[in-house]
DNA sequence: TAGGCCATCTGGTCCT
DNA sequence: AGGACCAGATGGCCTA
């Protein structure tokens, strides 16, 4: 289980960054190399900082550790002996545009990632330890679901995405949940409990709404109107996002959340908005789902097993959304 | 102002 | 030899 290989083809494959760093035909000098940089983007930023790197190698041509010796690493220039040429200071701004292209690559596949854990947000993004750690999480947690073979449990759930989060990346995700109050009852001890319903229920369930029904269609809405984040995931009203294959142009005038792939209530859409990579192909969930001699999914659609069939889950259209989904996706919205 | 996060530079190491 | 990868060092930016 999920154990099959993420492609990523668009960030992987893709230099965006370092295709405008000259690779061949280098400038016969540093003067020409530092003019071609001027040509591209930052590259005042980094001439300014090739001066003070230059500046600063200098001041610390004599850095020694605590026993006398030379540092190890570090942005020290070690002199030895013969002067560094011209040929030498090119090797090494183009090591360096190497070296940015390739962390550009690492960030954009870490921003994809980002995309499709919950709660995601334009404006207030992930750090890169917490993305990696919930990401982790994340897998985790679907993990345990898919072998329990039931309904999961909320607090369950949410407790493992945030297993090692810290405090702040906590709260993020505890507002993204909007772990509505009404439902919730804080007991003597401090313990989280529902009024009345069921974890499950309570969550869910809208008061006069049929779980079977599409939010679209039935008329209650969720309560979107305290958090600027897009909702996802399931609702009529995220149609239109669904009909965009790019996870970047499918909202570009919302800066909100876009794509925590996350549903409860049997219903894995693993991913709502389809990104470039997958479009073509199969879906996060098919390529985990799709066991040989499953059911062949149904073209367009996101998972649906039959309650007769091996998954335990009742998986549906993706454009058959459910009211408790939504009440679930919504809450990952802060 | 301290601390967290990040981008960048840099030298070392490994691999082709 | 040269590129990829890695990790230390550094400074900038932002926030509490």
């Amino acid at each position: 289980m999920l154990t099959l290989p993420f492609e990523e083809p668009h960030v992987m494959c893709e230099p965006r960054f370092g295709a405008n760093y000259p690779r061949e035909g280098l400038p016969e000098s540093l003067e020409e190399q530092r003019k071609h940089d001027a040509d591209s983007s930052n590259s005042d930023m980094r001439e300014a900082e090739d001066d003070i790197s230059d500046r600063e190698e200098d001041e610390r041509d004599g850095d020694q550790d605590d026993n006398g010796l030379p540092k190890k690493r570090g942005p020290r220039k070690k002199r030895s002996g013969k002067p560094e040429t011209d040929r030498s200071k090119v090797r090494r701004h183009e090591a360096n545009s190497r070296e940015r292209s390739r962390m550009h690559g690492l960030n954009d596949a870490l921003e994809s990632l980002r995309k499709v854990v919950p709660c995601y947000s334009k404006t207030q993004k992930l750090s890169k330890i917490e993305t990696l750690r919930l990401a982790k999480n994340y897998i985790w947690a679907l993990s345990e679901t898919l072998s329990a073979g039931k309904r999961p449990d909320l607090l369950a759930f949410v407790q493992t995405l945030c297993k090692g989060l810290s405090q702040p990346t906590t709260n993020l995700v505890a507002g993204c949940l909007q772990l509505n109050a009404r439902n919730f009852l804080t007991d003597h001890n401090g313990e989280v409990m529902f009024s009345g319903k069921s974890p499950y229920d309570a969550m869910y369930s809208y008061p006069g709404s049929d779980v079977n029904t599409p939010p679209g269609h039935s008329g209650s809405t969720l309560d979107s109107s305290a958090k600027p984040f897009r909702h996802y995931s399931y609702s009529g009203a995220y149609e239109p996002y669904y009909e965009n294959p790019s996870p970047e142009g499918g909202s570009p005038h919302f800066d909100g959340q876009l794509s925590p792939p996350m549903n409860f209530n049997g219903i894995f859409s693993l991913k709502h908005e389809e990104p470039p990579d997958y479009s073509k192909g199969s879906h996060y969930g098919m390529r985990y789902c799709s066991a040989p001699g499953r059911t062949a999914l149904a073209h367009n659609s996101m998972y649906r097993v039959s309650p007769e069939g091996r998954f335990p889950y009742d998986l549906h259209v993706r454009s058959q959304s459910f009211q408790a989904q939504g009440e679930v996706n919504g809450s990952f919205h802060n």
